[in-house]
Order: structure tokens, then C-alpha cells, then sequence
DNA sequence: CTTTCTGCAAACTCTTTGCACTCGT
DNA sequence: ACGAGTGCAAAGAGTTTGCAGAAAG
């Protein structure tokens, strides 16, 4: 599964391990341009997709709208503000030992990983409602956006 | 945020609790015909996406391929089959304080909600998987944490 | 030289939306 | 009766794909 080494694979392969935010496939794109002003978009997805396969990147699927993508291989999990949509890499500790999935292992799963996914307010929004509440106003937190 | 209850939101709502499975928007749909034969995809959408937004179901967002909708209120996570891309429900017990999002907080964060998703292959894949394999035959040699 | 990959554009899938009409309240 | 909600169909957003030509091995 390997395949060639092209140039737009590993310009797409650099444009993702260097993004510290989880940049879409139409955004990558964008910067891959940068360097390569003539690769299509299609050729990004494609190579998107192999990278993913090979687990050289990670997918984080977001509600409704597309994929984001993510250079960081290490453990951690993501923050998904409400309001904004921002990722965020968060990292929550947890332990070493893997108890949890023992009782899906004798369910007969094989665990090959796991996410954790919070979702909530990042502190910009956080502080920007925070002034928007008034008293007498009521305020409740539906994503919406986009 | 209440409005108006129509006979398509309630079927809608009375659809995606009764299923046990993840369905789709279009399987959803395909449903709640059965009751009420010429309702419309679009008017599917805006109940499921209402519905969401009154937190009286759950999106469970998909890599690539649309979103699932989970009418299953309480606390649990989902088990997404690398093969055969079916989510089931499983309980991977936390204990109920610990988890270290109070960091998150000191970050000024908002946690609102926080799901555990893991990855792997199902039990029936898993099983399928394991007789193809033959000695001699190469290794498809992805191990990644657990 | 062969085979895989690319660029382009069209096709596809999933979701949203404008409009005239319907039906809860 | 008023206006939120509906059906329809068309538009949008995101992603995939067929094909002729380019380029990696």
C-alpha cells in the first residue's frame, strides 16, 4: 500500500503535520497551493484519503459539514466548540490501562484506538456570552453557525 | 425553542427513539413513510436537526459519509466497525468525576458533554478477518495503541 | 517503459433553502 | 386567523471519479 512518493503527497502529507489547527480539505488545499499552485482539489482528497489509510493523519469527522484533518499521531483528544466550530487538541489524562475495553474484548471487538470528543464552549466564546447574559435575558447553547 | 407539535415531528422523534440501530437521515425517512407515507426529506432534516437542538436526540457525525442520529439519551459511546463502518452503542464505564476535564475548566472551558468513541473492527468482522488470515500470508501490519 | 498518479470537470451524496400552501394553536 | 411548519424542487457544500496526459520507479 505504500505507492509513490509524488510531490503533491508530500506536500499534502507537510501542509497537515505542520497545521496546528484542523485544517479542511478545501484548506489544505489552499496552502498546498502555495508550493504547488496547480494540484486540484481532487488530487488533495485523494491523497488525503492514503494518508489516512496509512495512518500518516487522522480524520476528525465533524457533525454535518466535512472532515477535518490532523498531523498530530500522538494521544490526545478534541475540543469542539458549539458555538465557533473550532477544534482544539486537548489532553485528557487518562489511565494507562485500557480496563475500560476489557469487556469489549471478551465481547469479541478488537480496540485498535479511541477518542474522546468534549464538546462546549471554547473560553472565547465562553467569555463573549458571558457578557452577552443579562439579567432578564436567557440564554441557552444550540450550535448553530456556519 | 419549543414551536408547534406537528404530526411529522412526532413521527420523527417516535422513529429515531424507537431505533436501535444508528439510522441515517434517509433511513429515517424511509421510517417514518411507513406512518406517514408523503412526508418530505427536507422536513426530515429540519425535525431531526430541531430535535437535536432541543437535545431530545443525538448526531453522531461519521467520517466522510453523513451523520447518524441516536434517539438513546443517557450517557454511552459508540463503537465504530473499521470495515463495515456499523456504530454500536457500548458502555465504556468512567467513573463519574474523575476525568480530568477540571484543567479544561482552569483553561476556561466549558464542557457541556463529552463522548468516547473507539475504533476497531466489530466482532463479526473481527471473526472474518481472522480466518482469511493465512500462515505465510503478509500481515496487514497496523498495530496502534489500544 | 510501465504503472501509478495528476488535473480537470462532471457526477454524486448529503444537507439546506425559497416559496406557496397547510395546519396547529 | 396568524404564523410556524410542510412539500417540493432547486441550490449548496463536500467528496468522489472517469479520462487523457504526466511522471515516478
Amino acid at each position: 500500500m505504500t505507492g509513490r512518493r509524488t510531490r503533491q503527497l508530500t506536500a499534502v502529507e507537510a501542509v497537515v503535520r505542520a497545521a496546528h489547527d484542523h485544517p479542511s480539505a478545501e484548506e489544505v488545499h489552499r496552502r498546498v497551493r502555495q508550493t504547488l499552485p496547480q494540484v486540484s482539489l481532487g488530487t488533495v482528497y485523494r491523497n488525503l484519503q492514503k494518508l489516512a489509510a496509512d495512518r500518516r493523519l487522522r480524520v476528525v469527522p465533524i457533525a454535518g459539514r466535512g472532515a477535518r484533518y490532523d498531523g498530530m499521531l500522538e494521544t490526545h483528544d478534541h475540543f469542539l466548540c458549539d458555538t465557533c466550530g473550532t477544534v482544539a487538541d486537548v489532553a485528557v489524562p487518562r489511565r494507562p490501562g485500557t480496563r475500560n475495553t476489557r469487556n469489549l474484548h471478551r465481547a469479541g471487538y478488537l480496540v485498535r484506538a479511541q477518542t474522546v470528543t468534549l464538546y462546549g464552549l471554547c473560553p472565547e466564546c465562553c467569555q463573549r456570552q458571558e457578557t452577552m447574559a443579562r439579567p432578564g435575558g436567557r440564554r441557552d447553547g444550540h450550535e448553530r453557525e456556519a
